[in-house]
This record gives structure tokens, C-alpha cells and sequence, in this order.
DNA sequence: AATGTCTCCAACCGCAGAGGT
DNA sequence: TACCTCTGCGGTTGGAGACAT
């Protein structure tokens, strides 16, 4: 009872809305020590006033190394009706299909573009399309923005990197080398990026390309569903 | 210039299931 | 078995930017 009166008491004090970019680093720095899970621990062991539901969404939609970044592709766009077609609203499980998209950008894309019934797709008239151009370059801006931010801090970063280091060799867990990658090369599409050229790796030694690795997902569901599609690219070795 | 609308997206909330005690 | 805590999921809200009226 007073162990609850306690959590009770801790739950005033937790911080909502936007996260400033010094709790960013503080949950980055947390789940590089101690990995993804135990979220309540967060506020305890990082110093965060935030709560593990909130420290979770945080990490899992905005921060995780793995996301990809911008607009939702004509591509992706398809695989999104079909998938929904098939399984309705369980974005989690779409989202699985998609590499670097997480279920709750899928679940804003649908709603903005899918949810009003008896609407033409905006996106097919004229006026929508200069606007889409127009938020694409907005978004570029941005990006280019937080890289040269990064390397502004990258004096920082370089300190965070060498703790990990230091930490790497006490536990070894190959989870860090890749989140300190992406510390350096945060644009997971970005050629010298960490994800691309692992991808890229994969995809040589699966005589398959870039491309055709990241759509796996979607092949293996098909698989799954013993509905494989014809032209199916990758070839499995071994 | 002011206001309204659309789109995007981050974040919160409630609920349910899994796992531990 | 019952209870509790943690985690994940889906629904929803609200702010911000861009554009239309």
C-alpha cells in the first residue's frame, strides 16, 4: 500500500508532451547500457522524468537506429491497402512487412489517406501533388539540418562513444557498434549509413539487391501464407 | 491579412495478454 | 489460482506547417 502510494505519488510528477533533445540522449544513452525492455526502469536509471510507456513509444517511434526516415513510398503505399485488405487494422503486424516503418506511421498514414470514405485520393490531383513536392523538399531541409547538427555536436557524441566503448568490452553485446554507427550516420537511406551498407551486404551475398532485401518481408509473409507471388526476387542460398 | 482546411505526425490513453510471484 | 506488473497494441487527440478561400 505505501509501495503504491508511492508510485502514486511519482506518477504526479511525470513528465508529458513534446521531448526535448537532452531527453533524447538520456534514453539513447539508457537503452545502449542496458538494451530495449525494463522501461520502467528508465526514470530511475537514466534520470528521466518520463514514464516506461512514454520512454517505450519515444524509442520505438522516433529513436530506434533501424527507422526510416520520409514519405511513404508508391510502393509501400500498395502494400499497406493490400495488407490492410488482408488483416484490417492490426498495424502492428503491417508494419512488420515494412522495414523502418513503424505501426504508428502506418496507422497516420491510413487515416489521413484511406479513412474518408467516398473521397477521391487527394494525392491524384494537381494541387496535391505541388504540395507533396513542396513538403518533400521541406523535409530534406530538415534532415540536412539534423545532420549538420550532429556533426556540431559531434565533440559529444565522441565522448557517449568511447563510454560504449569502454562498456563494450565489459559486456560485448554487438548491439552497440551498429547504435554508434548510427549516432555518426543517423539517415538509415544515407549511402554511408550503417543500415544501407549492411543491407547492401546482405543483398551481394544474396546475388539480390538493396532493394529486393528490403521488400523480403512482404515475400516471407507471402510464403507464409503459402501464396508465394511470381517473380519473386530473392533467391534463399544454402 | 485573417481564417479555415488539410495533412502529417508525435504523443497520450485505455485495454488486453504475458509472465512472475 | 489470484493478483500484480510490464509490455504491446489500437484508437484518439492535438499541435504545426502549408495551402486555400
Amino acid at each position: 500500500m505505501e509501495q503504491h502510494m508511492r508510485w502514486g505519488a511519482m506518477e504526479e510528477e511525470w513528465r508529458k508532451g513534446p521531448w526535448t533533445t537532452e531527453e533524447d540522449r538520456l534514453l539513447i544513452e539508457y537503452v545502449k547500457l542496458n538494451g530495449e525492455g525494463r522501461w520502467n526502469n528508465v526514470s530511475r536509471l537514466a534520470g528521466l522524468k518520463r514514464n516506461g510507456k512514454s520512454c517505450r513509444l519515444r524509442w520505438v517511434n522516433y529513436l530506434r537506429p533501424d527507422l526510416k526516415r520520409g514519405q511513404i513510398t508508391p510502393h509501400e503505399k500498395s502494400i499497406i491497402l493490400e495488407l490492410h485488405a488482408r488483416w484490417g487494422n492490426r498495424w502492428s503486424t503491417i508494419a512488420r512487412s515494412l522495414p523502418g516503418r513503424t505501426d504508428n506511421e502506418i496507422k497516420n498514414y491510413w487515416r489521413t489517406h484511406f479513412k474518408k470514405k467516398g473521397k477521391p485520393s487527394s494525392e491524384n490531383t494537381e494541387k496535391s501533388r505541388l504540395r507533396l513536392l513542396k513538403r518533400q523538399q521541406f523535409q530534406l531541409q530538415q534532415q540536412r539540418q539534423y545532420q549538420l547538427q550532429q556533426e556540431e555536436n559531434g565533440m559529444d557524441m565522441k565522448k557517449i562513444i568511447s563510454l560504449l566503448d569502454e562498456n563494450d568490452n565489459n559486456n560485448g553485446l554487438p548491439y552497440f557498434p551498429q547504435m554508434r554507427q548510427e549516432i555518426i550516420y543517423p539517415n538509415t537511406n544515407d549511402e554511408s549509413g550503417f543500415f544501407y551498407s549492411m543491407i547492401n551486404g546482405c543483398a551481394t551475398m544474396l546475388e539480390t539487391s538493396y532493394e529486393d532485401i528490403m521488400w523480403g518481408g512482404l515475400w516471407n509473409l507471402d510464403d507464409f501464407h503459402g501464396n508465394i507471388q511470381p517473380g519473386n526476387a530473392i533467391k534463399r542460398v544454402g
